[in-house]
DNA sequence: CGCGTTTGACCTGCGC
DNA sequence: GCGCAGGTCAAACGCG
C-alpha cells in the first residue's frame, strides 16, 4: 500500500499529487516490473513505495492478485484525490488568511503614520475593545507575532523599532521573516512578556532620566559592569534593549505551605541568602525555560506569619511561555504595567489612582475586556481607576514594586477599605511600592466556581501541556485579560504537575484556590484600568487566542469540564465571534483549532 | 552522568 | 571611604 503523504509533504504539490503517482506507477507497472522488482512509486524522491512485487499479469494465476492492487490502487487514487481536494482548501483559506492579514497590516500602518492614532483610538468609543486589539494584533504580527503584556504605550506607537521584540520575532518564528507565508501562523507564537520597561521609551526617559544617559548606564543597574563583560555582545544589544532603569516588581504575597507558588513558568534556583529583618533565607530563581531569558524571581516566607510566601517577579519573559504560565504572567505584567504607568506621574497621582474606587468592581464585564470599556478607554465608564486597599508606598525598595496581597480576605470587592495593615505612607523619592490587596472576593458570584485540577476531569497528572485537552487549553490560555482568566487558573493548576512534578502530593487545596481566586481578582482590576498598556496587550493575546481557536465550543467545552461557567464570558465570546466572523481569519471549525493550538504546541 | 540545588565568596549599590 | 545589605556567581554536592 503506499504511503499516505503528510499533509506537509501534499503542500509541497498538493495539485498534482494524486497523478503524478499514477503516473508512475502507470511507467512502473508497464516495463520495470517483469523482473519482479518491487513497484516503487516515488514522487520527488520521498519514496513512496508499492509492495509486494507483482508478477507478470499475463499469468491467470496471479490475476487476483492484479486485480486486488487495482482496487487497492483505485482506492489510493480516491485518496489522493480526496487529499488533493483538501488541500486546495487549505490553499484557500491560507490565502484568505493572508488577505486578511495583509488588510489588517495595512489598515494599522494607516493609523501608526497618524500619530498617536492609536492611543486617540483608545480614547475614543467609536472603536470597541475588539477592533483596537484587532489592529493592534495587526501592529504585532507585522513583526513577529509577539504578544507583549504590559508594554508601554510607546512601544505601541513606534511598532518595529524595537530590536528585542524583533529578536523575540526571530525566537518566535525560528528566524523566519514576517514575509513569510507563513507569517500569520508563525505568529502564533506568543512571547508573553513580565514588564514594560525594556524600550527606551522616551516617555520613561524623559520622566525618568532627564539627563539623557546612555541605556548602558540603565543596563548597568540591571546588570553590573563585571557581568556585562561575561556577556556576548549580542546578548548586550539585547538586555541592553530589555532592561530600563530599575525593571519593576511585581510581588505576589499569598498564602503557601509550598516553598514556592506555582506560577507554571520553569524556574531554577541559583542563589539564597539571608535577608536583614527575616530569619527565613530569601530564594532566587531565574527562568530556564530559555537560557537567555531576563526573568528572576525571589521567593521568601514571611517573617511575621510563616504561611505568607512573597515572590517577587522581575523582568520580561522573551520567550513563548507555557500556557500554564500564562495567568501569572498576565497578571504580574498588568500589575508592572500598572505601576511602570504609574511611575512617570506623581506620588499624588499614584494614590489618586490607586485609591480611587472601581467603578464596576461588582461587575464583571466591567471589569473584564468584555465589556469594552477596559481596552477600548472610553468614556463608558467615567472613572476606570481602581481601588486598592492597602495601598502603601514604602522605601524599602530600590526597584518600583507592586505587591499583590493574596493573603488578606475582605468581604467584598475593592470598594471596602480593609483594615490596612501597614498602610501608613511613607515617602519614596524614587519608587513607589503599591500593595494591592486582591482577596478572594469572588466567592459570591456564583459564576466563578474553581475546581481545582485534582478534580478536573481534563486534569493529566503529568502533563507539560495537555497536549488530549489543548483546545481547552489553547482556548483558554489564550484568553488572558479576559473573563476566562478563570480559565487560566487551571492551567495554573495543571501547572503544578510540571512545575512541581517532584511533588508526589497536590499542594493543598486552598491554598490555589485562593490564589487564583485572588489572582483573577486581581487582573481583573488591573487590566481594567485604562492605563495598562498590558491590559491591551493582553485583549491581544486574547483575540488570538480566540482566533486561532475561534471555536467557543472548545471554550465552553473548557467551562463545562471544569466546572466553571462565566456568564460574561460567554457573552465576551459572542462579542469575540462577532469580530472574528468579520475577520475571518480563523474559520470556526476542528481545522482551524488544530491548527493554531498544534503551532502553539510547537513553538512552546 | 546530567541536572538542579546548596552555599560561601564576591560584586555592587547605597547610606552614613 | 567604609560598612552593610542585596544580589549573583560558581564550585561543590546530591539525586535520579
Amino acid at each position: 500500500m503506499p504511503k499516505r503523504p503528510s499533509k506537509a509533504l501534499m503542500e509541497n504539490d498538493n495539485t498534482h499529487l494524486g497523478k503524478t503517482i499514477l503516473e508512475d506507477k502507470t511507467v512502473k507497472s508497464d516495463g520495470d516490473h517483469e523482473e519482479g522488482t518491487p513497484m516503487e512509486i516515488t514522487k520527488g524522491g520521498h519514496g513512496w513505495h508499492v509492495e509486494p512485487d507483482l508478477e507478470h499479469p499475463s499469468t491467470g494465476k496471479n490475476r487476483a492478485l492484479v486485480n486486488h492492487k487495482q482496487d487497492e490502487l483505485q482506492s489510493a487514487k480516491a485518496e489522493m484525490v480526496e487529499a488533493t481536494e483538501e488541500n486546495v482548501r487549505l490553499k484557500l483559506l491560507l490565502s484568505q488568511i493572508s488577505k486578511d492579514y495583509q488588510s489588517l497590516q495595512m489598515h494599522f500602518h494607516g493609523l501608526l503614520q497618524n500619530g498617536g492614532e492609536t492611543k486617540k483610538c483608545t480614547d475614543t468609543s467609536s472603536i470597541t475593545a475588539l477592533d483596537l486589539t484587532h489592529e493592534q494584533n495587526t501592529e504585532e504580527a507585522d513583526d513577529l507575532v509577539s504578544l507583549s503584556l504590559g508594554r508601554t504605550s510607546s512601544s505601541i506607537d513606534q511598532p518595529g523599532k524595537d530590536g528585542r521584540i524583533k529578536k523575540i520575532s526571530q525566537l518566535s518564528t525560528n528566524g523566519k521573516d514576517d514575509d513569510d507565508d507563513n507569517g500569520m501562523l508563525n505568529g502564533a507564537g506568543l512571547a508573553l512578556e513580565l514588564g514594560c520597561k525594556f524600550e527606551p521609551a522616551a516617555d520613561q526617559s524623559t520622566d525618568n532620566n532627564s539627563s539623557g544617559g546612555p541605556k548602558e548606564d540603565d543596563l548597568a543597574e540591571i546588570w553590573p559592569p563585571s557581568k556585562m563583560l561575561k556577556t556576548t555582545r549580542s546578548r548586550d544589544d539585547e538586555v541592553s534593549q530589555q532592561t530600563h532603569l530599575k525593571k519593576a516588581r511585581v510581588s505576589v504575597r499569598v498564602r503557601c505551605d509550598d516553598h514556592t507558588i506555582y506560577d507554571g513558568c520553569q524556574w531554577r534556583k541559583y542563589g539564597q541568602k539571608i535577608a536583614k529583618g527575616n530569619p527565613c533565607p530569601r530564594a532566587y530563581y531565574r527562568c530556564s525555560v530559555s537560557a537567555s531569558c531576563p526573568v528572576r524571581k525571589q521567593v521568601q516566607r514571611s517573617s511575621e506569619d510563616m504561611s505568607i510566601l512573597t515572590t517577587t517577579y522581575e523582568g520580561s519573559h522573551n520567550h513563548p511561555l507555557p500556557m500554564s504560565a500564562t495567568a501569572m504572567a498576565s497578571t504580574t505584567s498588568a500589575a508592572a504595567s500598572m505601576l511602570e504607568s504609574h511611575s512617570s506621574t506623581s506620588q499624588q497621582d499614584l494614590i489618586n489612582s490607586t485609591t480611587a474606587p472601581i467603578s464596576a468592581s461588582t461587575n464583571l464585564e466591567g471589569v473584564n475586556f468584555s465589556g469594552t470599556s477596559t481596552l477600548s478607554q472610553n468614556s463608558r465608564l467615567p472613572q476606570k481607576h481602581f481601588y486598592f486597599p492597602n495601598s502603601s508606598i514604602s522605601t524599602n525598595n530600590s526597584h518600583p514594586t507592586i505587591t499583590l496581597d493574596l493573603t488578606v480576605p475582605s468581604p467584598s470587592h475593592f470598594g471596602i477599605f480593609p483594615s490596612a495593615s501597614g498602610s501608613s505612607f511613607s515617602s519614596n523619592p524614587r519608587y513607589p511600592s503599591t500593595s494591592l490587596n486582591f482577596s478572594s472576593s469572588l466567592d459570591h458570584n456564583n459564576a466563578l466556581q474553581l475546581q481545582p485540577p485534582w478534580n478536573n476531569i481534563n486534569h493529566t497528572a503529568s502533563g507539560y501541556f495537555n497536549y488530549g485537552n489543548r483546545i481547552n487549553q489553547v482556548g483558554s490560555a489564550l484568553n488572558v485579560g479576559k473573563q476566562p482568566i478563570f480559565q487560566e487558573h487551571n492551567i495554573l493548576y495543571q501547572s503544578h504537575s510540571y512545575i512541581q512534578n517532584k511533588k508526589p502530593s497536590p499542594p493543598p487545596l486552598h491554598h490555589p484556590q485562593m490564589l487564583t481566586d485572588s489572582m483573577a481578582t486581581a487582573t481583573k482590576a488591573i487590566t481594567s484600568n485604562p492605563n495598562f498598556q498590558s491590559a491591551l496587550a493582553a485583549a491581544l493575546t486574547s483575540f488570538v487566542g480566540n482566533g486561532s481557536t475561534s471555536s467557543t465550543t472548545g471554550i465552553r467545552e473548557s467551562h463545562q469540564s471544569t466546572g466553571t461557567i462565566v456568564e460574561s464570558a460567554y457573552g465576551l465570546k459572542l462579542k469575540r465571534g462577532e469580530s472574528l466572523t468579520s475577520n475571518s481569519i480563523f474559520p470556526s471549525s476542528q481545522n482551524g483549532i488544530g491548527c493554531a493550538s498544534s503551532y502553539l504546541n510547537e513553538s512552546l
